[in-house]
DNA sequence: TAGGAATCACACATATGGTA
DNA sequence: TACCATATGTGTGATTCCTA
């Protein structure tokens, strides 16, 4: 029986410290709001005072009958997460980010002749695009601000023009030595053409050794007392590092797959839509039935043997080619199982972890 | 030390007024 | 009249201070 608004009463002790999208949810199950935030419990205790401070608030927590945490470890993932669960249930207190690509932060490659990066939110004005057609896009980046020193940071590493038209002479950011003065053709067509492609491949994946470079480059200033200089480069180390930061929220896979953390009580499921968090739960892991199979091999073959998505992605399973082989033969089609070693995978089976130990002690 | 209350900072939406 | 800049109000989360 699904509890009744009446009855949910916030206990901030079940609630943790830690960063996080909480998902307030009605009688029937339904989201009606999603929020983010650093402190969880602290969070959550401002909306369940007596004394709330606005009646759009009280009307909210009178409605609320369940409270859904998510945790995650950055507030890079929480903004991105909290962008993805509002387009998702479209909750009916979220007044703000509905919009299919609004909310967050984007930088776009135009498809001019000389492409350049522009700042782009869709929806809005965005003026240093001007009319230039789009030929990519980058992001979406969690803050504006964090946006902007990326951007600064990969024109000016890669001296790539912003002008929206080419001047006839070479303007002060030539001098400067931030633009490649491709207007007086100082570089080469075939030149600029090479330093947008290094650009944009740093853009969709960026190397740690521009960091490294960029971090001798801030000590050599720093030594030579120019401290104004020093300061800027610290600025594009931090915009780097928080992009280099691997955040799993929101990936580039163009398939589904279901994260699946296998404990000693129970077993944690991530729904991730084409690389798209979309929500955790918590399942019963049955151990009393099932003959030879292990608890975690019977949960995966009894859960997916109708439907499954193309790839699960599991913590531990005994024999995951034979597991493989017994969900091809019910569904009728390939479902990869990985149990990944390193990287992205890694990371999202770290955050399913960290929500089963969470979950698993209340 | 944890929790509650107040306050602050920031982003966004909307209204308003000036200018071409 | 359309466009733009600025002011104002509101919502949201973070921070700080106070108290038990």
């Amino acid at each position: 029986m699904s509890p009744t608004a009446a009855s949910f009463v916030f206990d901030p002790s079940r609630y943790p410290a830690d960063p996080g999208c909480y998902l307030m949810k009605g009688a029937a199950g339904q989201v009606l709001y999603v929020g983010k935030a650093v402190n969880l419990r602290k969070r959550l205790s401002s909306y369940f005072r007596p004394r709330s401070r606005d009646r759009r608030t009280a009307s909210l927590a009178a409605r609320v009958a369940e409270v859904e945490v998510i945790l995650v470890r950055t507030e890079v993932e929480s903004l991105l997460l909290e962008n993805n669960l509002i387009k998702l249930y479209q909750p009916a207190y979220n007044r703000l980010l509905k919009g299919e690509d609004t909310g967050y932060f984007y930088i776009v490659l135009t498809a001019e002749e000389l492409p350049r990066l522009a700042p782009y939110r869709k929806g809005r004005l965005n003026q240093e695009l001007g009319d230039a057609p789009i030929a990519q896009f980058f992001g979406p980046y969690a803050s504006g601000p964090f946006r902007d020193r990326l951007l600064q940071l990969a024109v000016e590493a890669f001296q790539l023009r912003t002008c929206q038209v080419l001047p006839a002479r070479a303007c002060l950011r030539y001098h400067m030595h931030k633009c490649g003065g491709i207007c007086e053709a100082r570089v080469s067509a075939a030149e600029y053409a090479a330093a947008v492609r290094r650009a944009t491949a740093f853009l969709s994946k960026p190397q740690p050794a521009l960091l490294e470079q960029i971090r001798r480059e801030m000590m050599a200033h720093a030594d030579r007392l120019e401290f104004e200089i020093a300061q800027r480069l610290k600025e594009r180390i931090e915009a780097l590092e928080q992009t280099l930061s691997l955040q799993v929220v929101e990936r580039q896979v163009d398939h589904d797959e279901d994260v699946i953390y296998i404990g000693s009580e129970a077993v944690l499921v991530a729904t991730v839509r084409r690389g798209v968090l979309q929500g955790l739960s918590l399942c019963a892991l049955d151990g009393a039935q099932g003959g030879a199979a292990l608890p975690g091999e019977r949960f995966v073959l009894s859960r997916y043997a109708r439907r499954a998505p193309e790839e699960l992605i599991v913590n531990e399973l005994p024999d995951p080619a034979a597991t493989e082989q017994a969900l091809r033969r019910a569904t009728g089609r390939r479902v990869r199982i990985t149990i990944p070693r390193r990287g992205a995978k890694v990371e999202l089976l770290a955050l399913c972890a960290q929500n089963y130990a969470y979950r698993t002690s209340l």
